[in-house]
DNA sequence: CATAATTGTTTGAAGCTTCAACTATTGAAG
DNA sequence: CTTCAATAGTTGAAGCTTCAAACAATTATG
């Protein structure tokens, strides 16, 4: 049993919309199955090129944002996942000496992680391609569709924020 | 360390986005973001509200638009993951009665699965707290934004199978 | 200063997911 | 009919993820 599934259109999450389903439900499945579709590839690729996972890959994504490091928490916060998640991805790039652990001066509880110089130069690399990867795949849309999106997208983020926070009593 | 990341608009995966990234893969992890966020909170309220996970969640929902029950195989395709996923999943909705296998009678090597009364029912009232919460999710998009931007993500989906179907050489 | 609350990280259990290998059945080709 | 390939589903190993509980160090409070 493979994963065909991206390469069979007629057949994906969003066949589980309803004809009378609420629009916005519509909207949220074609938008989940757009997900899947570019981060399964993503996933894929990453795999099949570099022999590497994509968590693995968004950590050190997020390190090369940070030349300086950056602690265990804020990597959890930035990569939307729980604490315990980070230790065990972190652990493993550190067995592969891409990242390295730098302990704390003023707070021993804590440490920073920076990428190794062979963790930089892995990564330069991995994001050439992956660039091109998500370039080809929003491909077919024209600038000013690209950035129509984008900029829904962000009031759909506000939307969200909005929704998660305290949904029915706000800064009282 | 709790989850507590979708309370933070200051900190999540866009934050990966660099100046001189093209345009599009910031447009890439904005979509992620959006993504991430909502299903994230669908699923602690699955699990808050009705003790269920999501992909069993989703598993019933398929099953819902076919009342005659779908195979392991279509399962698998229209949830875009792979079948020995879905043999899980199975399992454990079987096990709480919430699905049954049903025997085929021309292919021994298959069968159909189907929601019992049980998870006719129970579905029923989780997929109504779950199109609820959806519609707040997109409460802050008036209606000529939300139709647009199911429009884009449609143009999107097609622009994406077209770079993930043999990249190259197409219908020779 | 002592205590309590908070913060940073880790651990272990349980569930999800993929992949690759496997069994069983079906269908096609000679 | 026999063999070979394709199909339907399962399994086990490895990795990802969450959650809840733990631990250690820091900070706030009285």
């Amino acid at each position: 049993m493979m994963k065909e599934a991206a390469l069979i259109p007629s057949s994906d999450l969003e066949l589980r919309a309803h004809e009378d389903h609420h629009a916005s439900l519509r909207l949220w499945l074609r938008l989940l199955s757009c997900t899947t579709l570019i981060e399964d590839s993503i996933r894929t690729n990453l795999r099949e090129e570099f022999g590497i996972t994509l968590p693995r890959f968004d950590l050190m994504a997020q390190l090369e944002r940070h030349p300086d490091g950056l602690s265990m928490g804020e990597l959890s916060r930035r990569m939307m996942v729980t604490g315990g998640n980070i230790t065990t991805i972190v652990d493993q790039l550190e067995n592969e000496k891409l990242v390295m652990r730098v302990m704390s001066e003023t707070d021993r509880r804590s440490y920073t992680v920076r990428l190794t110089l062979l963790g930089r130069n892995a990564f330069a690399r991995m994001a050439l391609a992956h660039e091109k990867w998500v370039v080809h795949f929003f491909g077919d849309l024209q600038e000013p569709q690209q950035s129509q999106l984008h900029e829904l997208l962000g009031h759909l983020k506000k939307s969200i924020h909005q929704s998660t926070q305290s949904p029915k009593q706000e800064r009282a």
